[in-house]
DNA sequence: ATAGTCCGATTGTCCGATAATATCACCCTG
DNA sequence: CAGGGTGATATTATCGGACAATCGGACTAT
């Protein structure tokens, strides 16, 4: 076994057109919101049959690089939109059996500096979202109270206008939501405590106060922590396979 | 306008014989490791044209749920890669015009706690590799230089078990290569403070010294502030579509 | 055992065709 | 001239069928 060889690559049809494709879109030759030359005309210029495009163009779509609007034919180069990445990643991550605990660690992690953050960067309007999504607080549908917890850390996030940081904490919501409706269910004082932690947050961004926003937040999520105790959850149980909004 | 209509949805085949695969695999009534029926046996069972199911298995690989491994013919259910996955969020990012400042600021937040968890969490294996990239430490050549880096700070999430720091910090490392590769090109004392900080963090991790690890870590980062001046490159700029590396 | 040979199954790719519908230039009417 | 109808055309979604390449085995000869 002295001499060793790399096994020989073979790239099907349909692989290098997308490859092809997306290098232009990665690289501006296509840029955002253009349309993309029909199915024919692209088989024409790769030199290919149009099912080899079409195929292509599937694996195009679905990582959000294409898209079409609702009842158009041509297709549109696009930017992937947040929550349809989180959604790949929320998939990803369930499918390799992340744990509740190593969800919420991330979320640990990540919401105190990004409360930070957002009372240094936030804005005007930043304020005024938040402050609509806060007012809705005590909710008497879990469901919704669930939801509205979810949207109070998205919101939070787009006040630091760091897209890092709104598409890097999109997926441990989403992975979050199921045990967080139940604790919402479950836990009598889950309610107050969450909207008065959230009212405190947006106090401190408001007045940019990154200290106080931070601190806050971690009691906010430390309190997440008490809540799956008492609902009786198991941070080692793998998150659900929960059910993924279909990208619009 | 007192009547109101959703717009009718329609979803094409393709599209649908997708996601009832994808819900499949998700629920796990397909295993990952198990491998998928014929592409005629499926479109006899979905009852569409095997077009149509090679349009949605390309969808289901590009997500990274369906792959087939080298020389295989039938197509196994997966789990996504995890810097497939990345590769994916990377260019979501790069292609929202994110800026080098905001990939730093997320690997301010996200590296100091994660090194500190690797601290705590950090096994003999999880050491020796650790042990081992920090050994190729100071490279002459700067593109390998830049790679070692990296691959520190992946290690490192290794060391936490926890898959979702693992996963995000991933497309940050990716981002922020090329400006990396840069530094440690243009700025002689690069290479040294580099290492000594790994070295400082890989010996805090191995003591269990999760406060230690994370000071060190936060050091390490914000030399990459500096370095960014020392190199003069624009905090604001947006990231380069840097090239990606084809999932095997 | 290892190499040669054959065979069925399966994928990659192509061709051609049809129905549905989005697009657009055009015309008509008030 | 504005705005609404109206075809002709372009384009997609889906189908059926075809063929070459090749993978996985079985079987055979060395």
């Amino acid at each position: 076994m002295s001499v060793q060889f790399a096994p020989v690559e073979f790239e099907p049809a349909y692989r290098k057109v997308a490859a092809a494709l997306l290098e232009r879109i990665t690289d501006r030759t296509l840029a955002a919101g253009e349309r993309l030359p029909p199915e024919l005309e692209l088989a024409r210029q790769f030199g290919v049959n149009r099912s080899t495009v079409r195929e292509a163009l599937r694996e195009l779509e679905s990582t959000g690089v294409l898209r079409r609007q609702r009842g158009s034919k041509l297709m549109m180069v696009s930017r992937p939109e947040r929550h349809a990445v989180a959604d790949g990643v929320s998939r990803a991550l369930a499918l390799h059996d992340v744990s509740i605990r190593d969800v919420w660690e991330g979320l640990t992690i990540l919401e105190p500096p990004t409360a930070e953050a957002a009372a240094r960067h936030r804005r005007p309007t930043d304020l005024a979202r938040i402050e609509a999504t806060v007012a809705r607080a005590p909710d008497r549908n879990a469901e919704r109270a669930a939801r509205q917890a979810a949207e109070f850390f998205r919101d939070v996030g787009e006040a630091t206008h760091n897209r890092v940081l709104m598409l890097a904490h999109e997926p441990l919501l989403q992975l979050l939501s199921p045990s967080l409706r139940t604790i919402i269910d479950e836990v009598a004082a889950a309610r107050t405590r969450i909207a008065t932690a959230q009212r405190r947050i947006l106090q401190a961004i408001r007045a940019g106060d990154a200290a106080e926003a931070r601190l806050w937040t971690e009691k906010h999520i430390r309190d997440f922590r008490r809540g799956f105790d008492l609902a009786g959850i198991d941070l080692a149980r793998r998150v659900d396979p929960w059910s993924i909004d279909r990208p619009g």
